[in-house]
RNA sequence: GGAAAGCUGGCAGAGUGGUCGAAUGCGGCAGUCUUGAAAACUGUUGACUGUAACAGGUCCGGGGGUUCGAAUCCCUCGCUUUCCGCCA
């Protein structure tokens, strides 16, 4: 969410950075500012009554004390109006609030500097490419067909037991996936990040606090009994953890890793590119999540998306990555690098990670600050990243590696899946 | 699932209608002392809003009510803890 006073005092700028994104709707940056103007006023007022009421009820307290009844009853019977008008001002107060909070959950993040205008994925930029595509055999398979063949993913298993989307993991399978998570847990453990193990269902505020509510609601699978939100990523629960949290500048930065299975309705996805391992309802992903100081969050975006590279090139996969342009980001996001590995038997990439700064726009809703040197709170930024999402990890290393005789697993797995080869 | 107690500042914890944004202790910060540290002592130390700066306003789990006045009384919702039951 961003801040009513910076949109005041910005609007020029807000609005330019807005059209970044293409945003439909920026006459909602002036309806904030007018609500904002009415809202000030009558604050203003209200707070000049109640400092009015405040004074003589102090002054009757005192008569009452001294035992001078029939002045304290004079004054009471003038402060009546008081209430009335007290009541009125606050009830104002509280519908201008709701409407500017409706209004400003609307307004997504700002566009950071190095973000280029575009509204869909073809005006993202590839800034930068690695490696070859696999050179396969003849008859390459895609990834649904080499997990049928192999028996290691039962897609139909899962449909009988829950629906579409939430395969079977099987022998070979499940042990690429339980190598996979440590794999990359234990990368990111090395590389400074903390393990933490968080819940996996959240409450409202939580899904408030990371904007996936109240925008993306019926993106989450939703306990109505229980009120609770299944996450979506881990991002929900462990920047989460810094709700309401006023850090000391030199907690930062804050360097969190956490490994969930992630739940997602996926409503309204459908066709080719959902096929096999592409989209899921549920599904494994070790998450990155980072709380610096202002200054710092662009820099740690990039050593970010450099530490989510060495991930792919350690699995020896072709991967490019993309700074996206202003329309493609997420509604939260200030700039986002994804990072998409090449699949020679389906011929496109697939998205593996994205990571993300989110500059203040999360922390103000999170109301995450951190004091610093000068004694003031101020609010700080938050990023986060997959490293990585498992689907497409496996369905690339399936595809990518398969051979004549069975798929290869890539070097640096070996140790963590025990066996070299699926056949 | 049943019963009870509780929810106050970074933490612990006092406060049952006005002098309470809130005692006290711990912690934090600054200083005195010390070669340095510890101890001791002194001072200081909530957040939000607002102003050029003062002032002012709001916040004692959330919401509502009673009252001139609510941390304190009433209603309601939520949460936590403890005991019992069930159970990995």
């Amino acid at each position: 969410m961003l801040q009513v006073n910076y949109i005041r005092e910005n609007r020029e700028k807000v609005l330019e950075r807005l059209s970044i994104r293409n945003f439909k709707q920026p006459e909602l940056v002036d309806e904030i500012i007018k609500i904002d103007e009415e809202r000030r006023q009558t604050q203003t007022s209200l707070d000049s009554i109640s400092a009015e009421a405040n004074a003589a009820a102090k002054q009757i307290g005192d008569l009452m004390r001294t035992g001078k009844k029939e002045e304290a009853e004079a004054i009471k019977a003038q402060t009546t109006s008081h209430k009335e008008n007290i009541k009125g001002l606050s009830e104002k107060l509280a519908e201008l609030e709701t409407s500017q909070f409706n209004l400003l959950v609307q307004l997504p993040n700002l566009p950071g500097e190095l973000v280029k205008k575009g509204s869909t994925a073809e005006e993202n930029e590839t800034i930068y490419t690695y490696g070859e595509p696999a050179k396969l055999p003849g008859k390459a398979l895609p990834h649904w067909e080499l997990a049928a063949k192999y028996d290691i993913i039962d897609f139909e298993l899962g449909v009988k037991i829950t629906g579409a989307g939430f395969p079977v993991y099987k022998g070979k399978g499940a042990r690429l996936q339980r190598a996979l998570i440590n794999f990359f847990l234990d990368h990111a453990v090395d590389a400074g990040y903390k393990e933490m193990q968080v819940p996996h269902l959240v409450n409202a505020a939580s899904g408030f606090g990371t904007g996936q509510l109240p925008d993306k609601e019926g993106q989450m699978y939703h306990s109505t009994v229980d009120d609770l939100y299944l996450i979506p990523t881990a991002e929900v629960p462990v920047t989460n953890l810094y709700r309401d949290v006023i850090l000391k500048e030199e907690d930062l930065p804050i360097r969190n890793t956490a490994y969930t299975p992630c739940f997602r309705r996926e409503a309204g996805s459908y066709g080719a590119h959902v096929r096999g391992l592409n989209r899921l309802h549920q599904f494994d992903k070790v998450e990155l999540v980072q709380i610096t100081h202002p200054d710092q969050s662009y820099e740690t975006l990039e050593q970010m998306s450099e530490y989510v590279q060495s991930l792919l090139k350690e699995l020896g996969l072709h991967y490019r990555v993309l700074r996206l342009c202003g329309g493609d980001m997420g509604f939260t996001s200030a700039m986002t690098y994804d990072m998409e590995v090449w699949s020679a038997a389906q011929e496109r990439w697939l998205e593996v990670s994205s990571v993300s700064n989110f500059e203040t726009y999360q922390t103000n809703r999170l109301k995450l600050r951190f004091k610093g040197a000068t004694g003031k709170t101020q609010l700080a930024h938050s990023l986060n990243g997959s490293a990585l999402a498992l689907p497409r990890i496996v369905a690339s290393i399936l595809e990518n590696y398969q051979t004549e005789n069975g798929i290869k697993i890539p070097e640096a797995l070996v140790k963590y899946t025990g066996f070299d080869r699926i056949d």
